[in-house]
DNA sequence: CCAAAAAATGGGACTATTGTCAATATTGAA
DNA sequence: TTCAATATTGACAATAGTCCCATTTTTTGG
């Protein structure tokens, strides 16, 4: 990626910026109907500018996958949050199995977010979401610990691996529910509220 | 990868099993050297063989990294497995803490392993070494949970996580001590003993 | 406000690398 | 020795990634 620090002050910047919108769109449409056997060719031809330009905003094919996926996991994300659900247990439930379902859903994108987590550097954002429900789940006395760095990691491995389970096609068919009560009680609430929290979700969600 | 299952039919046919060796060894030292840079021709020409050679052995750059990635994990996990501690919660501790400061140490294997996340289908050996200690803790009465997929998945998601965070520079000093009895306290173990099981791990491994 | 310098973007030819393939060489068995 | 099976090879095609220059945009100084 570009440098994103740059302040976005002068009018023209926004329309240079579009090229990577543009890039990025592309990427999403490639990706969506080739699979991982997109080509830098194929994105430029969909974007309609040159090869040159391509590595002007991203560093390698690679690059771009990532991009694309932290876009769609952001929107995702983005999604949820705007849910005005007051309980922070309830809406991690929500946030995490809309999650995994969108991912069980589109095996693409599930491989390109697995991608994600094998590049460190890429999809720090993709936490905050999850750092911030944690916060208030802890400040409204819903969850025991603090939200800490290991807690964050504890919970977001669990969802990773899960997903990476259900690409595999080795997951149960309740993997999801499983998972989410896993998050909830690794969080602090006793297990038969998580259950009942992770099938209340799985319900909503599907 | 090629076909693994094939039966040793011909018997001595085998001996040319050794090339993959060859290229094995030689994408390790490759990796050593050169970090993430490597190419194929690197490779080929470390291991003394053709380009052609290669893919009959590996579908592609990627394959290769990954087996040197799994050697090197497998070699540490049966290392670990094979050292004589009788208490499964304790050799967990040592195996897993193992894991993490050898991570810690060699950032190029770290980021490597990582990779492997990102690559459903591979890797699956790592886990068995973690499957049979869970098992067996479970018959030994030490952990509480049965040793299901997803409780593997939890505490292997923790694992690499936490090794995501080494990578990025971000995690505090001791997060190996603090993901470790993270670790066994998910298995079942109580707080207080989880924390002196990981700390003497440390020390021991250190 | 204008002109010119400076900086960033877009373009596409060029190089490097990956990955394919059909021909050749090697192996073990009969 | 011959054969079938498999491994190896290197030339080749496809693709990734680099580089430099023209063009556009931004900033500077009068």
């Amino acid at each position: 990626m570009m440098d994103e620090t740059r302040a976005p002050q002068t009018r023209g910047y926004r329309k240079k910026e579009r090229t990577r919108r543009q890039l990025v769109a592309a990427g999403q449409r490639v990706l969506a109907e080739k699979g991982h056997g997109l080509t830098v060719s194929d994105v430029v031809a969909e974007a309609d500018v040159s090869n040159g330009t391509f590595y002007n905003y991203f560093a390698d094919r690679e690059d771009l996958i990532e991009a694309v996926a932290e876009h769609t996991a952001l929107a995702l994300a983005a999604d949820a949050a705007e849910r005005p659900i007051e309980d922070a247990a309830r809406r991690f439930a929500f946030a995490t199995m809309r999650m995994l379902l969108h991912a069980r859903d589109d095996e693409t994108w599930a491989r390109v977010l697995l991608r994600l987590v094998g590049r460190p550097g890429a999809g720090v954002d993709l936490s905050r979401y999850l750092r911030e429900d944690l916060a208030e789940g802890h400040a409204q006395g819903r969850f025991d610990d603090e939200p800490d760095d290991a807690t964050l990691d504890q919970v977001a491995g669990l969802v990773i691996m899960t997903i990476r389970r259900m690409v595999e096609g080795q997951a149960r068919p309740d993997a999801p529910q499983q998972a989410v009560a896993r998050g909830l009680r690794t969080l602090g609430v006793d297990a038969a509220e998580a259950a009942a929290l992770a099938d209340e979700a799985a319900e909503a969600v599907a």
